[in-house]
DNA sequence: CGAATTTGACCTGCGC
DNA sequence: GCGCAGGTCAAATTCG
């Protein structure tokens, strides 16, 4: 086993117990061959290797799935002999069948299931005096009566029809369409909010991103303020490490600095450290070359501009910069393997004890690029040694993979709402239990917001199965019309939105509940806020249901990092342009297995993309 | 031999 | 000032 391959190196260390959760049963196997990392190459074997045993224990749902029955093929399982694809055993029908069904904003489906369903239509009509039964049968009736290709007429029209039961055909036919036209319509409601609540997201993290900047600048000096004015926006986002990467270094890095390492009042020095590291492009050599002759200097350029600033600026900003600056999200997963995938590639530089836990802590580094300041702690849990803590601070400087921006933007979320909750929560101390509501709206259990800890840390527990696990496994649909392609595959734009609906919701969320961001938010800056209120109801409806799923999605450790790697590379396509050119996208749900894993085809750039991690263990 | 991990030493902040 | 704990460094070690 390679050390380089990020394998187990502490053999005698509980986290390094062997073994994997949440970061292998990953597979991508339509993924091109391209990736000549060898790593990758390998761990994408073992992924699959390891998700066969994943499968034998934990099934979640192969689809992601959306509650709203239009069309219900799945009534016609039984008719094997119209099936086409009969041969097939019967859970492989039903996904064909479901491939159908998510599509259903596509025009012209029906033209497909009439040709399996027709001869089981008349008996179908005679049962459907309910409203289900006409939803059920929607299809059937529509494809008895107003085709007319000859190999459908000849088979209905039998030449024993009698006159009542064209008048009841025809009676049935109208009420069928006005069934699909109320559908339509629907299906175009449901598009219109979705395209409402992507833009209302956007908008409200550039609002964030505004406001963030602009507090940010008030510390700094007007020539700063003048240059990021012509430059534009400059993102200050917290553990967004993709958004952070399509922003590119520059400013945004400093930023970065200024808000995970340069500001650790408890460690001045190694943070100034940090950040003639990270201002460095030559990364961690020339540091290490200047040893403690840079700690010595380094507290006064390090610390310097943030000592001003804390002396020219108000309590309230003061106490919001230094909780933007420490604020780190920790993931809670079951693994019994050193770390989790996140998608990065990370370089143990140290371990300690920790006191209270005889499970020994492992501090990481990100070595995706040089001076990345992006450090996550890993560390056991004390009670549950199964479950592994990753503690995840600072931005990264560089582009991500996918399944690197998966976790980033996961985290990215759980900080934005960190970051609003401590902004607006200056006056008092932090209300945990709606801080975990508002990120997992669903289940307080699975974020809980540490008060107590040196700084302020979300903390997503994805060890516990929440209730709406429950609801994956109803077989409903899903498909959500995505504003910016690719979005004709359900699962992919269901997973797409993930973090996105997540940001959504803690937006809704603590607006809804007077968490605002800010007292002094520039009017201007709340106009898309103002636009959105008059969609929120809608809105919310729907950014309930998905962030339902959403959670119960990250509940699942194993379908979280294998779809939200596919899902945010397409985010990552849509809306950080600048990170990766994602084209032609395509994540469905594997036709043969049933543990949650994607199957993606992937044509896209990024030929590397594979859900991977140097800090897997080469076995 | 290069890359990554290991591990003891070191640094810093905080509480007493 | 001292001790503790968290965090980091860097030489030594390991491995393919």
């Amino acid at each position: 086993m390679a050390k380089g391959s990020g394998g187990l190196s502490i053999d005698s260390d509980p986290i390094a117990t062997g073994g994997f959760f949440l970061h292998k049963p990953t597979v991508l196997t339509s993924f091109p061959e391209e990736n000549t990392n060898p790593k990758w190459k390998h761990l994408a074997a073992t992924s699959a290797t390891q998700s066969m045993d994943v499968k034998a224990t934990r099934s979640p749902p192969s689809t992601f799935q959306f509650p709203v029955k239009l069309i219900n093929t799945n009534e016609h399982d039984h008719d094997h002999d119209h099936d086409p694809d009969s041969s097939l055993p019967s859970d492989k029908r039903r996904r064909s069948t479901v491939i159908d069904e998510m599509d259903f904003f596509a025009d012209k489906k029906h033209d497909v299931d009439r040709m399996t369903i027709i001869n089981n239509g008349t008996d179908d009509l005679k049962d459907s005096g309910s409203p289900a039964g006409l939803e059920l049968n929607v299809n059937t009736a529509l494809n008895l009566l107003t085709t007319n290709t000859s190999s459908e007429q000849s088979t209905v029209d039998d030449g024993v029809s009698s006159n009542m039961e064209d008048k009841r055909a025809k009676s049935e036919l109208a009420v069928l369409r006005a069934e699909v036209e109320r559908m339509k319509e629907e299906n175009l409601r449901l598009k219109d909010m979705l395209t409402h609540v992507t833009s209302n997201y956007n908008a409200l993290q550039m609002d964030l991103i505004t406001l963030l900047q602009g507090q940010n600048s008030h510390h700094k000096d007007e020539q700063h303020d003048g240059k990021n004015k012509d430059d534009g926006i400059v993102p200050r986002q917290f553990m967004d490490l993709g958004l952070v990467a399509a922003t590119g270094g520059g400013d945004t890095e400093d930023l970065s600095l200024s808000t995970s390492e340069g500001g650790r009042r408890r460690d001045p020095t190694r943070s100034s450290g940090n950040n003639a590291e990270n201002n460095n492009e030559d990364g961690t050599g020339e540091q290490d070359k200047k040893g403690t002759d840079q700690r010595e200097e380094s507290p006064d350029q390090g610390r310097g501009s943030h000592k001003d600033a804390r002396f020219n600026s108000t309590k309230s900003v003061d106490q919001t910069e230094a909780t933007i600056r420490k604020a780190r999200v920790s993931v809670r997963a079951r693994s019994e393997d050193a770390t989790i995938s996140d998608g990065c590639q990370w370089r143990k530089y140290g371990q300690k004890m920790a006191k209270g836990n005889p499970c020994p802590r492992a501090y990481y580094r990100c070595t995706m690029a040089a001076g990345c300041p992006v450090r996550k702690q890993v560390q056991r849990c004390a009670e549950d040694r199964t479950i592994l803590t990753t503690t995840y601070e600072g931005n990264h400087s560089h582009p991500l993979p996918p399944a690197a921006t998966a976790m980033a933007s996961t985290t990215s979320s759980a900080a934005r709402m960190l970051l609003s909750g401590s902004m607006s929560s200056t006056d008092g101390p932090m209300n945990s239990d709606f801080l975990a509501r508002t990120i997992l709206p669903c289940s307080s259990s699975l974020a809980t917001i540490s008060a107590s800890s040196p700084f302020p840390t979300v903390t997503l527990d994805l060890t516990q199965n929440p209730s709406p696990l429950q609801f994956l496994k109803q077989p409903i649909q899903f498909q959500v019309p995505f504003p910016n392609p690719p979005q004709n595959l359900a699962t992919a734009s269901a997973a797409a939105l993930l973090p996105q609906i997540l940001g959504q919701a803690l937006h809704n969320q603590s607006k809804s509940s007077g968490l605002q961001m800010s007292q002094d938010m520039q009017p201007n800056r709340l106009g898309h806020q103002s636009q959105s209120a008059l969609q929120q109801g809608q809105q919310n409806s729907l950014a309930d249901s998905l962030t339902t799923a959403t959670a119960a999605i990250a509940a699942d450790p194993n379908f979280t990092a294998a779809l939200a790697a596919a899902i945010t590379s397409i985010i990552g396509g849509a809306h950080q342009n600048n990170i990766n050119s994602i084209n032609n996208v395509q994540t469905t749900t594997s036709n043969n297995n049933s543990n949650g894993n994607i199957t993606t085809g992937n044509n896209n750039s990024y030929g590397h993309n594979k859900i991977t991690n140097s800090s897997f263990p080469s076995d």
